[in-house]
RNA sequence: CGAGGUGUAGCGCAGUUUGGUAGCGCGCUUGGUUCGGGACCAAGAGGCCAUGGGUUCAAAUCCCGUCACCUCGACCA
């Protein structure tokens, strides 16, 4: 390919409202072009990318038996209503009509489809397992986009299902995914990415995984055990509960503390008493609920996980507006609480709380010396809490951290919600009618294409690994008015093609300067250099991108160099 | 969906307060001189100033509405 024909503007100035910098660089680079909010257009050197990890996937899918398929974009509603999807699944949903006024969905995701395919075509429990997957189009309508194309609305996306006879035959080919998973991430040339335990959320089933790389610009939020390496999503994370320390219970007394309402201000007010001695108040509404009002009570340091208050109420919730109500914001307490209409969710932490400080559930005033168990009584508690660093793990005791991760994959035992709302059955040894057992399994392509950009990018531009790099080497020809550069190059382009590299060549009539600037920018691997002063000596230079490595090669030796470098770069796991 | 911000040439921006014939840098075209870390000179091309309505002799600029994009939050298989 020759970069003077290659389509794609590239910039030396920053899009402005690119914060991170894989979408800034994406951009500078002309890899990808904004066509409509979360909507983009790849350029030749970003689909080339995608297509080497489809083929990665495409490679460890099939080496666990994947039979790779093609589900249609556009569904009926019929078929979403089959699962119970059409109606349970909000916005993000597309749904229209065509001609006829019948109703069809955009696909965000495949399981229904994959079941009709399946249900028909498999009759017997020994045709199990088996595990249908494709690489197509997704269109989900986030609410908002963001990051260039960590987080859009249409993207290429592998999903696949496994189907079971059993629990323990798919746990057992879970562990297969989670292993191909691990071996997708490290050929397409990801580092810092690990397995976190996560919500399964709308996807319904049990166990689920989430690949998660570490970075900080990162939308999810993590618990990392560094002792006994337990890793969490932070929407189902929880610390080991701590014990109150044994002390006299003291009376309890009501003091003033005027307009002083959020834990700092009441700690502050009260001379910097520690958080943990004093009880938090949360007040929220249930969606589709006008009536209760929900004061989730908490210990004063730690913070409410509203993913798991949602799983506690059965119902999403929203903070709750306090004007115009029975409770008084900023002085909320347990102790006598107004009942009507109020739903009281206890967090764990409170069991057995000594002499705190809460809300009087009156204007100005706290109390002190608030018991449980004397002044107020919890007899159902729930866990709610955020885990906060510090934290204790609940399984080793040792300090739990906390950090960012961008979601790369995902892996779902999704059990028979979609088997049996859909009828799929097979007979079993003993002839009877059972629903296979599913597994689902996930990775956007897009979005790993850019988080590999993340995390290998430096400030001179993108830097790929060998096994995803658009092209292996950027030719870059100095003087290309000079013959006898040109015909070195010509000849060298055409050996490295026919040994199966692939060749960027900058043909253009620009400085040095300019060239090896846009090879950075573009992230090329190798660079090889034929300029007037390196053809008196008859040799070429080949600098590593990632290592600044430069090495002075003879012109014979250039190819053979070339793809000893290329292979040693390249991740080898089988 | 809530809060804030921004829309002027392909990209980055000035001009808006105080209305008066649309500017700068990069990039692009042509010619010349350069040539190993984003060269220089000269001459060019390119914009209904997001959009619809108002006010005015006159609107990028003032007023009202709409849309798009960005950030934070909510939501997110």
């Amino acid at each position: 390919m020759l970069i003077s024909k290659l389509v794609g503007e590239r910039t030396k100035t920053a899009p402005s409202d690119a914060v991170i910098k894989s979408h800034s660089l994406m951009i500078r680079a002309g890899y990808i072009k904004l066509v409509a909010n979360g909507i983009w257009s790849l350029a030749a050197p970003a689909k080339r990318i995608a297509k080497k990890i489809e083929n990665i996937i495409r490679e460890e899918m099939d080496a666990i038996d994947g039979q790779e398929c093609s589900f249609p974009v556009v569904m009926p509603r019929e078929l979403w209503e089959e699962s119970g999807r059409y109606s349970s699944i909000g916005d993000e949903l597309v749904r229209f009509k065509d001609r006829n006024g019948r109703d069809l969905v955009l696909g965000m995701t495949h399981e229904e489809a994959a079941v009709q395919f399946a249900r028909d075509a498999v009759n017997s429990y020994q045709q199990l397992p088996f595990m249908i997957y494709q690489i197509q189009t997704k269109f989900r309508d986030e609410g908002r986009p963001r990051g260039g194309l960590i987080r859009v609305r249409e993207f290429t996306m592998k999903d696949a299902y496994s189907f079971h006879v059993t629990q323990e035959d798919l746990e057992e080919y879970y562990k297969k995914a989670y292993d191909a998973y691990d071996r997708i991430f490290r050929r397409i040339g990801m580092k810092n990415f690990i397995a976190v335990k996560s919500d399964s959320g709308m996807m319904g089933g049990r166990i689920s995984h989430e690949f998660m790389l570490l970075t900080p610009v990162g939308e999810d939020t993590i618990v990392i055990c560094p002792e006994c390496g337990l890793k969490e999503n932070m929407e189902v994370a929880s610390a080991a509960p701590e014990a109150y320390a044994s002390e006299e219970k003291l009376p309890m007394k009501e003091m003033f503390t005027g307009s002083a309402k959020e834990i700092a201000e009441v700690t502050k007010f009260l001379g910097d008493i520690p958080a943990e001695k004093t009880i938090k108040a949360v007040c929220y509404n249930i969606k589709g609920d006008g009536v209760h009002t929900v004061v989730a009570f908490i210990r004063g340091d730690l913070e409410i996980n509203e993913a798991k208050l949602k799983k506690v109420l059965k119902g999403e919730v929203v903070p709750a507006s306090l004007t115009d109500s029975v409770l008084t914001a900023g002085n909320i307490g347990p102790v006598s609480l107004p009942e009507k209409d109020i739903i009281v969710v206890y967090d764990n932490s409170l069991r057995g709380a000594v002499n705190m400080v809460s809300g009087a559930n009156k204007p100005e005033y706290h109390l002190k010396n608030v018991n449980e168990g004397r002044d107020f009584t919890i007899k159902e508690s729930f866990d709610i809490a955020k885990v906060s660093p510090g934290q204790k793990c609940p399984v080793c005791g040792a300090p739990l951290t906390v950090e960012n991760g961008i979601e790369i994959g995902n892996i779902f035992q999704l059990g028979t919600k979609y088997t049996e709302s859909m009828k799929m059955t097979v007979l079993n040894a003993d002839g009877k009618a059972i629903n296979p057992i599913m597994g689902c399994y996930g990775i956007g392509v897009g979005r790993a294409m850019a988080s590999v950009a993340e995390e290998t990018a430096d400030e001179k531009g993108l830097n790929w690994p060998m096994s995803i790099a658009p092209w292996h080497v950027y030719l870059c020809v100095i003087r290309p008015d000079d013959p006898a550069v040109k015909a070195k190059t010509d000849e060298l382009y055409a050996a490295l093609e026919r040994a199966g590299v692939e060749v960027l060549m900058d043909d253009r009539a620009q400085s040095a300067g300019f060239k090896f600037a846009d090879c950075d920018l573009m992230g090329i691997p190798l660079r090889l250099v034929v300029s007037p002063r390196a053809i008196q000596s008859d040799t070429a230079e080949i600098k590593i991108r990632s290592t600044q490595q430069t090495i002075t090669c003879p012109y014979a030796e250039c190819v053979d160099r070339i793809l000893q470098i290329k292979d040693d770069m390249t991740v080898k796991i089988r």
